[in-house]
DNA sequence: TTCCCTGCAAAGCATTTGCATCAAA
DNA sequence: TTTGATGCAAATGCTTTGCAGGGAA
């Protein structure tokens, strides 16, 4: 599922910096570490992750800092959050204009992505014939991927 | 949004007390009353609202049994929980095979449904072309309703 | 020194669980 | 008497907030 080159996530952390500053915001290490997880990572990151890999690179950072510099990054656009109904956030790199969806394995509990354009151009339509004014939306699937399929039956 | 009549609800009911005798379990004036209130409801309630309306009824039933009840409605396919990002689950009434999406409304908070034949007969598909066993699907369109633009613009 | 970010600990919330009580068979 | 549903209160788990301490300008 890799989405994100080092290389991309090296220019959305650089992204983050100039919104810090921007806004008055000190660029601190802590806030950094965070974001540079965060932006760098392919895949759905929960605030436990995130925590632990600070940890075992040796970057340890509180928990409740890792939850302020998140809503720091949702607030700049660069991190979106999702609720799987897993109990907990989970959060990615906002791939910028283009939408993208999820399925998720209801047996192993992973989280793929994929893009749909005709999707994509149908949802604000149907938004529009119900009277809203589009924003965002969000499609999820469940159901059981093909490993979870192949182990349970063969 | 009117779904279901009082008549249909009234149905569900029976469903309900079918599926608890039929599962060994006794059918008790506190989970008929959770039940009643949830399956004769076309909105989608939150556990605080239904205690609300139980206690406005001089019934009032304990939160845990709401919670445990709302288990058993949801384990007999009956009723189907959702979150909507607001920090609390709802619940609605199943509708039966047929699948309703979501119109959510940022500024309002206001739900309605709405259904499209197509839409549900793209997601299996989409889900089989990566190799998902598609078992059920969620889509939510947030943005902003008629009425909070009106209100909004004059 | 001043500002305010950090991290610990405590608080908040929705939800779940433990347990004594009580109703029904 | 036995079973197990109920409801209170306590516990849980994620997230947010309060606040003292510390680093940078």
């Amino acid at each position: 599922m890799a989405r994100l080159t080092s290389a991309e996530g090296e220019v959305l952390l650089d992204e983050f910096r100039r919104y810090l500053r921007d806004h008055g915001q000190p660029v601190t290490r802590p806030r950094d570490r965070v974001a540079r997880v965060v932006l760098r990572s392919d895949e759905h990151l929960s605030v436990e992750q995130i925590h632990q890999q600070l940890v075992q690179q040796g970057e340890a950072v509180g928990l409740a800092t890792i939850y302020r510099t998140l809503e720091l990054l949702e607030k700049s656009g660069l991190v979106r959050a999702h609720d799987f109904g897993q109990g907990f956030r989970r959060f990615e790199p906002n791939p910028g204009q283009g939408s993208h969806y999820h399925l998720i394995c209801l047996r192993c509990g992973r989280v793929e992505e994929f893009q749909h354009e005709r999707l994509e151009r149908m949802l604000p339509i149907i938004a529009d014939e119900h009277g809203y004014e589009a924003e965002r939306h969000r499609l999820e699937l469940y159901g059981t991927c093909r490993d979870c399929r192949r182990r349970a039956f063969g």
